[in-house]
DNA sequence: ACAGATAATTTTGAATGCAAAATGATAGCC
DNA sequence: GGCTATCATTTTGCATTCAAAATTATCTGT
């Protein structure tokens, strides 16, 4: 869930921007930090312990990365992502989660399969208890799995960084029961097109089954608006 | 050419770390640096006449980006092109050309068409003349026009990064006459595909043509390489 | 009371300073 | 001569400091 390009990292002694920059990295992912809050430099500094610099550095980082936008001489704010963002993260995602599959198919090994495929059936019963957070957790680990076994570190990269930035929005993105079975049949098939190796057939699977997430999304998105509105 | 996400950027007066990161950015997409060199801290902040801090905000910019890599406690090098990453490289932005394709296919406008056809145009006379610094700009802003018709920021984002990081591998790449009338011959197809609206097959042309550039970039390398090996 | 101007405070951007780490040089040893 | 060990120099990472900009508070005149 980490960004660094090699695993190498000792993580302890890391230079302090990169741990900030991790740590912040997780509370914009998880949803800790409100979209459109400001970000205040002082607060974080005190408690991360660390002076401007190093923190000031990270938050540059975060929005290349596109976590958070910087406003001139005004700070630093926690991205919003517009109903047009989420649409076009989508579309570019579901794209790459296509080439994820062929590549994955042709490229993937028996014991990588193996993994994914017990991925897949502890996601199940996740699905049969109900278990949401660790479906959806579980859901995610497959994926990236598949990603894995495309063995293109870039996609891997590019792949997670759009990830990154809607995953709070997917998460919060509640399926109703049909959607829910619906999303676990989808899964089947496409477990069984990995199996088969067939690249063009868990392309198109998973470039579907991205387009009727972002339905989900979508939908619920435009929900938490008109809550908001109603406010 | 800049990575700026929003053009209000006056440019002027924007941030010194921005302008460092934008000066610099050009600089490593140009070529201007060699791949692997140090970067000296203390020459370019006596080159841009600036303190140390936005200039190290600035490189932490471009490590985000792929351009250069941060070694802990030893400085920042121009990130190196290995052949596996250029081939990782091509064959995402392949999937997303061809995502850009289908996109401007079904979102093109009728006068955003015209201009593709003149820098078509354009480009066959630079073709004709055999001018291959000014092929390649006007051959770059028929994919950006393509990209810009596909209106998704996202993807143009995605893809502008990608393919930075790459630029400078790409049009050392020297073609010999016969790939190049094929390109030709490719583009026309691409012109022609466009203008019926046709997102599958321009998706497809779109998508081979960039396999063909990465084998041309591929030899180009190896031999590179291989002049190198000799020394 | 309120709109607009002015002053005080906070916040941001960038330069400087300082300690730790890495690099390079010199000396001592086999 | 080559190898290691110690020391000097440079470079890096971060904290601190300072100036400019923005934000908030206060005052003034109507």
């Amino acid at each position: 869930m980490t960004f660094d390009g090699d695993s190498e990292a000792p993580l302890d002694r890391a230079s302090l921007h990169d741990r900030i920059a991790r740590r912040l990295r997780e509370d914009l992912i998880e949803g800790a930090m409100e979209p459109g809050a400001r970000i205040d430099e002082k607060a974080l500094c005190q408690r991360f312990a660390v002076s401007r610099t190093p923190l000031r550095e990270a938050l540059k980082v975060l929005a290349a990365e596109g976590l958070i936008e910087l406003l001139p001489n005004r700070g630093a704010r926690v991205a919003r992502l517009e109903e047009q963002d989420v649409r076009d993260m989508f579309e570019v995602m579901a794209s790459l989660e296509a080439l994820s599959g062929k590549l994955a198919c042709a490229r993937i090994s028996d014991a990588e399969l193996d993994d994914v495929a017990a991925l897949h059936f502890r996601m199940l019963a996740h699905w049969r208890r109900r278990e949401r957070a660790a479906y959806f957790q579980t859901n995610q680990a497959i994926h990236e799995a598949i990603l894995e076994a495309a063995r293109n570190p870039i996609l891997t990269t590019t792949y997670r960084s759009l990830s990154g930035r809607i995953r709070r929005a997917r998460f919060r993105a509640n399926m109703d029961e049909a959607r829910w079975a619906e999303a676990v049949a989808e899964h089947e098939a496409i477990l069984e097109a990995l199996r088969q190796r067939d690249g063009d057939r868990l392309a198109h699977l998973l470039h579907s089954h991205l387009e009727h997430k972002q339905a989900v999304v979508q939908a619920s998105l435009n929900g938490a608006e008109a809550v908001e509105a109603a406010d």
